[in-house]
DNA sequence: CCGGAAGCGATACGATCGTATCGAAATAAG
DNA sequence: CTTATTTCGATACGATCGTATCGCTTCCGG
């Protein structure tokens, strides 16, 4: 048999290179053939990978949702324990992608998240990836909630049970994140400067740590 | 002198074409051609009109921004001068077009969101759109907070005075915006459903009325 | 009534796109 | 070493894009 390449990490590299691309000219300017250059592959070496442009974005997509719910994770593993709040408020201040740094990944997601809203396929795996965000962002809540007040019940889904709730962990859930994506939108536009889109996040932060506050007994 | 002929009324007509294409087939399923043949005219009609294609998507995103926040204007003259959180309420609702009937438009800001995210002058009429918003919201909220307490000073810039307020009503604009951009965006891909943003506007919402009323004496 | 400026629309043009093709190079199995 | 098979990368190809061009038509001013 013939030369073996390996695929996955090739696959790895074109799609850094789609993102390098998509956060410098935008959704369509992203190019086989400059995503080739950018990943110093042939033209060729692209078409191998993906049968199809649109495969390869497909890829890109997951792989950006995948990093971002991975780092949210990291944080999340290297906060304390106890009090779920500030792991909270680190994770959700990964997924605002506010930092400088991040402003590149905050680019290509909201780059993708417009063009999956008359793309079917390439909402599939970014539904994924805010599936997974909003289940962790629950959980969190959740379990800030009940750490002062009623016994653990972390697992399973982001329960909506015990009847009228004062605040539903799933709904603060989709509030929060659906915020930190508003936020992030307007900054990349240049609506809202970093620092005040932060301050929203944490004075959001600060309503909602006290709202689960006086939900306890 | 030779013929005249109604080129603002054109370019009106033009831009609605623009709209609708673009959501129909995303922002860069855009092109010349198909716009003349949205409007009815013909490509040239279309090149006297805008020197260039950039010029022409500058005007169809000033003219969404328009309609947009004439509409948050024309709802906020509709309802009852006193009880400003009712107003709020409907302004808001329109303002992230959640319903069906403006999910098109939707699509379309949040391709010229997108867009702008990586081409400057893009971002201009989007940030007078997103700023004469702002301000409306901010008005509101803080009139609705003086309503009960203090005296209106609903003039001028949505004012960050008294010193260390509750509740900031540029900072609660702010937020409700980007929530509003976000749930919009949510729903396009289809992660929420339309009765879920909603619920969790009108629950934001209720969180916002409640911390306006303890702020009065 | 008529001349000329402005509008018109079909067409041309060059660039760039995604994808297909193909001969040469490369390599694991025999 | 040979050979069969995969990979490679340059190039070709057809489509489509934005824009420029250019006769022809239309219509107001004199």
């Amino acid at each position: 048999m013939p030369k073996q390449v390996d695929y996955e990490g090739r696959r790895r590299r074109i799609a850094e290179a789609v993102c390098l691309l998509a956060d410098e000219h935008g959704p369509e300017g992203v190019t086989v053939r400059d995503v080739a250059a950018r990943a110093q592959v042939s033209v060729g070496a692209v078409q191998r990978c993906f049968r199809t442009k649109e495969e390869m974005l497909l890829f890109a997509v997951g792989h950006v949702g995948e990093r971002v719910t991975e780092r949210a994770r990291y944080r999340l593993a290297g906060s304390p324990a106890h009090s779920a709040g500030t792991a909270l408020g680190h994770v959700v201040a990964e997924v605002a992608l506010l930092r400088e740094e991040h402003r590149a990944e905050a680019r290509v997601w909201l780059a993708f998240v417009a063009k999956a809203a008359v793309s079917e396929p390439l909402a599939g795996p970014l539904r994924s990836s805010y599936a997974a965000l909003q289940d962790l962002v629950a959980r969190l809540i959740a379990e800030a909630a009940g750490s002062g007040s009623a016994g653990g019940s972390a697992g399973g889904s982001a329960g909506e049970g015990e009847g009228a709730a004062p605040s539903d962990p799933g709904r603060e859930a989709r509030t929060l994140l659906a915020l930190a994506d508003g936020l992030t939108a307007q900054v990349l536009i240049g609506h809202l400067a970093e620092a005040e889109a932060e301050e929203v996040l944490h004075a959001h932060l600060a309503g909602l740590w006290e709202r689960l506050r006086v939900a306890r007994p």
